[in-house]
DNA sequence: TTGGTTGATGTAAACGATTACATAGCTCAT
DNA sequence: ATGAGCTATGTAATCGTTTACATCAACCAA
């Protein structure tokens, strides 16, 4: 592997002289530019990143902690993080279902720049200790508590409520929710946009409605079959998120049940699956792709702007999808 | 943040010893050990990665280089790898959607010890040069031509012909099938594997039974109103993948035509969405995740090894799996 | 001529680790 | 007592860059 050192050499010039050709390029004679870049290209020479990185402190890179890799909505984020580091030349490093938060930001530190992090049970209690107040961070889908870090999420107490209007305007009054998992900060927004909404709306206000669940297919299937076992059956249900909602209409269809004639579902989300179901499933859309673009672009923001600057909050507005499952549509 | 230097100055020690302590660990005083241990801690030090790549020529990092980071079947990938990454304490440098390889290659070297590249276009004449000389790498789903590296993929041959004996043991004669993008490995595998299906079983052969795709549900949805105004209609269809069935699906219900009553359809890859949809399809299933656990298992492998190694080649098995669509299953 | 200015280039000191080698103290057989 | 052999530790070179500073030639005004 050729170095700068090998480049300098076979041109007739000083290292100091390659690196400035190949980086701001300022005072070089122009014949002299031409000739070091002939040998580099000639001697297919490319920068060792690792020595670039120490001696600037800067790695070009991003580092990126997701809870977990499973899913759509994962790949979706990712997907976007990626486009928009490219464009401004920032490499990605992954990290995915790490079992504890520390241990993985400090395997990190040193070789990113800035980080995006989701973390969805992250609290003050473990916010990372010292490790985050090193490098610029930013936090997706996080509750904005009181850490010092840049938040962006999405309108989960919005979207939660365009649902639950969405169901009222169709005639249901016994609305249930199927609850995302505990100490969530999705969770409990949506939850928090289904109670406001109940109240607003003047529905059925029960907390027999509310069933605990986990973001699970599976959790969806037993909180349905819970549902089903109460005195008086909800006419429709809000579920959480998508999985959970496809989870609930297979319990009720085993159940004998129609969905959307006997039950009305919404989910959450707008996962790709859900519009290939039967019955298509309406749900809360979500750009998640964007999501992830915005957080990177906030980031590399970040990365330019001078330390001491303030916090910025901000959240992607959610659109309601209606398709089948709400019982909205005709067949 | 806290150097070497530091810890030793404040433990009163040299840095080598700090970094003996921190490392291998041998010959240093119990004492010693634990007093430079402590002094660590306090100052919350860990090691600047650069700068130990630097003077070691290893970054602990793979390189991840995919065409596209759209749809579950990369996600899948990544957690693969992401996960088999992790237990040898390796990171993951990710890239997708680049417009052409050898940039990206360059941008990735010395940044990585190794790459796994799935790029289905990899043939000879882009093969990235010297680029790729230098360091271990994995092909995924590559076609295994001359290229000098270990490759690893599907059993696509094996699947195709599967799912075609499996339509022609529910009696259909005339099977039609949806190809994959041009020039793409797999895509041309899973049609070797239905010809010589159609062969073998002494099927009706017609070159009109072909039709062209590119892998996208667009393409599929197109691909099926070609066939539907073929004189003759196939009874039943093989799509070379799970989205361009979606597609054909929709095409045929908007005809008119059920399926499978009308029309027996057939995926691959089997990603999530086909047991969830309706009719449920059925497909040729791949474990995605043991697809990216496996380059990295053999990628790590190659890492450790002497360079002059034998190629490799390896293909993982497919398994069909048998849904509503063909109409094998009763409603 | 002289000295200041300018532009092109070289010299060498960082950056933060690892590690071969040197050194110094200690034990122990002779 | 002497030196060989060991262990624990320190010294310093090294990895491949960037960059502040030094140098040096050329030019020009006084």
């Amino acid at each position: 592997m050729a170095t700068i050192k090998d480049v300098a050499r076979e041109a007739g010039v000083s290292v100091a002289t390659v690196s400035r050709v190949l980086n701001g390029g300022h005072r070089v004679r122009e014949s002299t530019r031409a000739l070091v870049r002939r040998v580099a290209r000639e001697l297919d020479y490319s920068p060792h990143g690792a020595a670039r990185s120490l001696i600037t402190s800067r790695t070009h890179t991003l580092g990126v902690l997701l809870p977990d890799l499973y899913g759509e909505f994962y790949s979706e984020v990712i997907r976007g993080i990626d486009q928009r580091a490219q464009r401004d030349g920032y490499h990605v490093l992954l990290a995915g279902e790490r079992p504890e938060l520390e241990p993985a930001l400090r395997a990190m530190r040193g070789r990113v720049d800035g980080l995006i992090i989701m973390w969805p049970e992250l609290n003050a209690r473990l916010s990372g200790g010292p490790l985050l107040a090193r490098v610029p961070v930013i936090l997706l889908n996080c509750p904005p508590t009181n850490l010092a870090h840049d938040t962006i999420g999405i309108e989960n107490y919005e979207g939660a409520y365009a649902m639950v209007r969405h169901l009222a305007g169709l005639g249901h009054r016994r609305i249930a929710h199927i609850r995302g998992a505990p100490h969530n900060f999705d969770a409990a927004e949506r939850l928090r946009g289904y109670r406001a909404a109940v109240r607003d709306l003047g529905l059925d206000s029960d907390p027999a409605l509310e069933v605990p669940g986990d973001f699970s297919e599976a959790a969806g299937y037993e909180a349905a079959r819970v549902l089903l076992e109460r005195p008086v059956r909800p006419t429709a249900v809000f579920a959480a998120n998508d999985c959970m909602a496809i989870g609930a209409i297979s319990a009720f269809r085993s159940a004998g049940l129609q969905v959307p004639e006997d039950v009305a579902v919404g989910g959450f989300d707008d996962i790709p699956m859900a519009r290939y179901m039967e019955p298509a499933l309406t749900s809360v859309h979500v750009d998640i792709c964007a999501l992830g673009e915005r957080a990177t672009a906030r980031l590399l923001d970040a990365l330019q702007a001078p330390p001491g600057r303030e916090l910025r909050r901000e959240t992607l507005p959610t659109t309601l999808v209606v398709r089948r499952s709400c019982g909205a549509l005709a067949r």
